[in-house]
DNA sequence: TCCTCCCGCCAATGC
DNA sequence: GCATTGGCGGGAGGA
């Protein structure tokens, strides 16, 4: 508007050899000099005279002026009372002020860069923690944030979109956003990555790759018939959102935009990142694969211009993010834009494997509990087959109402209700989960896709040995409390405490989801340095050989945690298990707490529950997240409670997990840390919660005490003969994690000439890579070898990458 | 000159 | 009918 007032003002016959860019200074220079009195012919335009607008320099001043000069009525009155009282003086002091006051004013004005997007999602980033230990006060207003960041909604809602394509925030209602962190990160990765390997996303790189280096890519129709040929070949050339069970859109407009939103274009950008080795994307060849999907037919040079602003967009909240980060590619033609994924490494798809096993393998109420594939693939390929067409209602409808159906009968026979405190269902219902702890682990053991969940059971229990001395005797193993069956999401039953007290724990259904599903995420996760250093420090060897290899200066040898983790998951590194979880449990009632980021010196009891925590996102039972999602959100969980989810995690399948102070602690404060684990209180829990001392908690460290994983997993390996009987396994699988890069090609492996001229990017998540799973049930001679692991000489495994290399011509990586 | 990407129009959708 | 979302592309700042 301003430029067209200006332009609109120069074009006034002596003012037409006006050719100053149409900058604000320039064109105020313009609007003041035509206050001139004497208008002489405009020969430095820069340089004003005198007469000037009496008013001090305020932010309105432009304003005035140009409404000023937008009305000549208003200029000549303006120019009248100029010269009525003009003293020549005055009028030069008022135009010193006014020039020292503009470059006051411009100096003022934030540069371009300071309005950067990437900046901008910077500030958004630093109002929230990377792991949010519950929803409470992780809404987010946009109207608030855009105020608060003093920017306008639009750009907002470009890194929200952004963010929403990770699954770091999620829309609850209008203006309103849940922010969850990098909690789903890890998850929402691994989905990524399995929909660019299905979506041969690296074969489609590799074409534009071969195909530029054959000839200059241009737009002509042949060469786009060509393209178009050989995207249709690939088995996915459209897909829409890919949604993380529970995290669906809700509204329609994001539905029926979807296809072309900027949440679609960053999740297929960051697939490109995830299938491409090196892990090195250029704008241009991004651009045009994402173009390719979507109309190959008019591949014009606007289109992949905005594609490339789009792009420039996405990459700015992805570098704020350290997901990525900007380099250069130097070929043959040319130096190039491009990015480098610098974010956790994300495996293989081991699990994506097993879950087409488990669906086939399994019977059905074990496959039906599983990490549904169905469900991944309703997500992921809703559109599959189609064209650009959003998924119709009516199959959301079905779909929803088979999931239902679905997980009513799931929950029917053993699934407990939402057991409050101090209720008689929590007993009744325990036993008939315990009752199947057995078949249910053997169920899962027979398949080899189901092992990993039958230990994600055990998981949680192993590694807290400070935790749960609870005299619990009745609880052999709690662990496999978490019914597999159930995607580790239904509700755990556990006996009274010795207190007497039942109490109802949510487990975050992500939590079990993650593991259950998408068992590497959780091994991503940072281990406490009491059970695990060795591991930790082999971690960081294969960290720092990765790094260096890029030319990593940072000092991960030296500090090799460091290299593991970033400001959110400082936690584990130099705390005993038992401090851990203290502070855990700290966390948890900070929850309740108004602001984030308080010191947590104080106030140590961690059950002082006198607060509401809820899930920090979304529900992962793949059935029934849809209705915690789609319940919504009242305004009353502003206030700190999720009633709704109440309801919610109600389902069977949401699972409340009532258990005794000990139990939480075991569940909760998992060596492994899979996760910041939310945990949830139910009202009525929460009433019937019991104060217990920090000492109760301490002392609840229990080295009598059997450790129910490993008991149960014992039982569970020997019982299907993976194990001689008198074999017996550590409880903690996390304690025979071997690194594995999932990249070993990266960058020595390859056959490619790539230089990588950059700082190497230590991965936010730290890398530990497989889990003792798969070592020991890859025993020599063993049923279960995981065909895709290698051991290599020196002990550690490696996952054959498996990708697709083409010899590639030279390229260097350069950074800016 | 080209790379980046801010900026804000305005259409689609929501409420 | 107003508000919210967000696709989109002009064009400015910076290298």
């Amino acid at each position: 508007e301003g430029n067209q007032k200006r332009e609109n003002h120069s074009s006034e016959p002596h003012r037409s050899i006006l050719k100053t860019p149409l900058k604000q200074a320039a064109a105020s220079h313009s609007v003041l000099t035509e206050l001139q009195p004497d208008c002489q012919p405009l020969a430095t335009p820069t340089k004003p005279k005198e007469s000037f607008p009496v008013d001090p320099w305020t932010p309105t001043s432009n304003l005035k002026m140009l409404i000023s000069a937008a009305s000549p009525e208003i200029r000549s009155r303006e120019q009248r009372r100029e010269l009525s009282n003009n003293p020549s003086e005055v009028l030069q002091a008022k135009h010193c002020l006014q020039v020292h006051c503009k470059d006051e004013y411009e100096k003022s004005q934030p540069s371009r860069k300071e309005k950067s997007l990437g900046l901008l999602c910077h500030k958004f980033l630093a109002r929230y923690p990377d792991y949010p230990s519950t929803a409470e006060n992780n809404y987010i207003c946009l109207d608030e944030v855009a105020e608060e960041l003093n920017v306008e909604r639009r750009r907002i809602y470009d890194i929200v979109n952004v963010l929403e394509s990770l699954h770091m925030v999620s829309r609850l209602a209008k203006n309103r956003y849940a922010w969850h962190g990098r909690h789903n990160l890890s998850k929402t990765l691994q989905a990524l990555k399995k929909v660019g390997e299905e979506n041969k996303y690296t074969q489609q790189i590799q074409m534009i790759k071969k195909r530029e280096h054959e000839h200059e890519f241009d737009f002509d129709g042949e060469k786009n018939e060509e393209m178009a040929r050989s995207f249709g070949s690939s088995e996915h050339s459209e897909m829409s959102f890919v949604e993380l069970p529970g995290m669906e859109f809700r509204a329609a407009s994001v539905n029926s935009r979807k296809d072309k939103s900027l949440r679609v274009m960053s999740q297929k950008f960051v697939m490109l990142f995830l299938v491409s080795t090196p892990q090195i994307v250029s704008l241009e060849v991004a651009a045009k694969i994402l173009i390719g999907e979507d109309q190959l037919e008019d591949l014009d040079k606007s289109k992949f211009k905005t594609k490339i602003r789009r792009l420039y967009d996405i990459a700015n909240v992805l570098s704020s993010l350290e997901l990525i980060k900007k380099v250069h590619v130097t070929e043959e033609r040319g130096r190039k834009p491009a990015f480098k994924w610098t974010g956790p490494e994300v495996l293989p798809n081991i699990q994506g494997t097993k879950l087409e096993t488990t669906s086939v393998t399994c019977p059905p109420p074990i496959s039906e509990f599983t990490p549904s594939k169905e469900q991944c693939s309703k997500n992921l390929f809703p559109l599959k087959g189609k064209q650009n067409f959003t998924r119709h209602p009516s199959l959301i409808k079905l779909v929803k109402s088979i999931e239902n159906d679905r997980r009513k009968i799931q929950s029917a026979p053993t699934s407990p209700v939402k057991i409050s405190a101090s209720t008689d269902q929590n007993l009744s219902a325990f036993p008939s989960e315990m009752a199947q702890v057995p078949a249910i682990a053997k169920h899962q053991l027979e398949g080899q896709s189901n092992f990993i969940s039958s230990l994600v059971v055990l998981k949680p229990e192993a590694p807290c040995p400070a935790a749960g001395s609870q005299p619990q005797q009745a609880l052999p193993q709690p662990p496999a409390l978490c019914p597999p069956s159930h995607g580790s999401v239904s509700p755990v039953i556990l006996p009274q405490t010795h207190s007497g007290v039942s109490y109802a724990i949510y487990l975050h259904p992500s939590q079990a989801h993650t593991v259950t599903t998408y068992s590497p995420s959780f091994m991503l996760q940072p281990l406490p340095r009491a059970s695990v250093t060795g591991i930790k420090s082999i971690s960081a060897k294969v960290i720092n050989k990765i790094t260096t290899e890029e030319g990593d200066n940072q000092t991960a040898t030296d500090e090799p945690t460091k290299s593991l983790t970033t400001k959110e998951r400082p936690t584990i590194k130099s705390e005993t298990p038992s401090q851990r979880c203290l502070k855990r449990s700290q966390a948890l009632q900070e929850n309740n707490l108004p602001k984030r980021y308080r010191s947590d010196k104080e106030n140590l009891d961690p059950w002082l529950v006198s607060s509401t925590f809820f899930p920090s996102g979304y529900l992962i039972p793949l059935a029934q997240c849809t209705h915690g999602n789609k319940a919504g959100f009242s305004d009353e969980e502003k206030a700190g409670i999720c009633s709704l989810q109440h309801t919610t995690y109600s389902s069977p399948i949401a699972g409340v997990i009532p258990m005794t102070a000990s139990e939480l602690k075991a569940v909760n404060i998992p060596a492994f840390h899979i996760t910041p684990l939310n945990i949830m209180l139910s009202p009525t829990s929460i009433a019937a919660a019991p104060v217990l001392s920090t000492s109760s908690l301490n002392s609840s460290n229990n080295s009598s005490a059997p450790n129910p994983s490993s008991s149960v997993l014992n039982f569970t390996l020997q019982h299907v003969g993976l194990i001689p009987a008198g074999v017996q396994v550590p409880a903690n699988p996390v304690l025979q994690h071997v690194p594995i890069s999932s990249q070993p090609e990266n960058s020595s492996h390859s056959s490619e000439n790539v230089n990588l001229q950059e700082k190497p990017c230590v991965p936010k998540e730290p890398q530990v890579p497989q889990t003792a799973t798969e070592n020991f049930f890859r025993t020599p001679g063993g049923p279960n070898t995981v065909p895709s692991l290698s051991a290599n000489s020196d002990g550690t495994n490696r996952i054959s990458p498996g990708t697709l290399y083409i010899p590639q011509r030279k390229l260097e990586v350069s950074e800016d």
